[in-house]
DNA sequence: GAAGACCTGCTA
DNA sequence: TAGCAGGTCTTC
């Protein structure tokens, strides 16, 4: 479930906890499937000892710089998540230097951990993420109008810009009045002005709010600390079919697009 | 493109 | 109990 502004909010929690600067003291893996390309305790054994350098994101990557020169590429997938008190589904627990212990959970077992010697052979298969300055407006203009696709799976492809899921893909389209099922060539100027535009201002706002969680499960992003997201109250389409648009008051609906269920406004997001 | 695979748990 | 979920990858 988290996109980016989830994994940027996790990212940033983690600093504000310390973990940057602490050793790996020891590594306990309870789903082997999670790390590659390395078994368990091959993943354990290499990690150990190295120092927790640097945490960053790149799209919905979370990359940890070790000081052994290797680099921790984390992707969340549906349901990854941090904390650093024990709870259940913890598939990964780093006990750390200063007795920080960082727990890893992840109910439905989707993350992964993959321990590099290279980010770039990941990241270079990545477009650029949405909310740095290489995202441009000519950059997306020109991506769209060289494709001839459905605009809402293309702006899901992490190969062309990388940050945004299903949540603020919808979000995008609908603050831009673009229907996602619009084929991506067909979008005038000020339509791509306004997607990208969009684009960076969805994601800034769920960063603001540390990002969304939907319902009250505990299957849903959480932060840190544990606490829910609070871009729930921002959110102006995804999850709220049969509810009236925002803008004008038209029912919202909920279809699939590319196989992936797509919410907005049939009157105000023009054909 | 589309469908299936990977998984678990919540909701209808 | 069936269907669905914030993601991505593989295989038609």
């Amino acid at each position: 479930m988290p996109e980016l502004p989830e994994v940027e909010t996790i990212a940033s929690q983690l600093r504000a906890h310390g973990v940057e600067g602490k050793e790996i003291r020891s590594v306990k893996v309870n789903w082997a499937p999670t790390v590659e390309p390395y078994s368990a305790a091959q993943f354990a054994e290499a990690v150990t000892g190295s120092t927790i350098d640097q945490i960053s994101r790149v799209g919905k990557w979370m990359l940890f710089s070790l000081s052994s020169g290797q680099t921790l590429m984390i992707h969340l997938r549906m349901a990854g998540s941090f904390a650093m008190e024990k709870g259940s589904h913890d598939r990964i627990v780093v006990n750390l230097s200063d007795g920080l212990a960082l727990y890893y959970r992840d109910t439905r077992k989707f993350g992964r951990w993959k321990l590099v010697d290279d980010p770039q052979t990941i990241l270079s298969k990545l477009g650029p993420d949405a909310l740095t300055r290489q995202f441009t407006l000519r950059y997306f203009s020109a991506a769209m109008k060289k494709r001839h696709r459905m605009i809402k799976p293309l702006i899901l492809d992490q190969g062309i810009v990388a940050g945004l899921g299903n949540i603020y893909a919808d979000e995008a389209l609908w603050e831009a009045r673009v229907h996602p099922e619009r084929v991506s060539d067909t979008l005038s100027d000020a339509e791509l002005e306004r997607l990208f535009k969009a684009i960076k201002h969805v994601l800034k706002i769920g960063i603001k709010n540390r990002g969304t969680s939907l319902g009250d499960g505990k299957t849903n992003y959480r932060q840190v600390d544990g606490d829910s997201g609070e871009n729930r109250a921002e959110v102006k389409a995804y999850g709220k079919s049969g509810k009236p648009c925002s803008r004008c008051k038209n029912t919202l609906v909920k279809t699939v697009v590319a196989q992936r269920g797509t919410t907005f406004c049939p009157v105000c997001q023009v054909v």
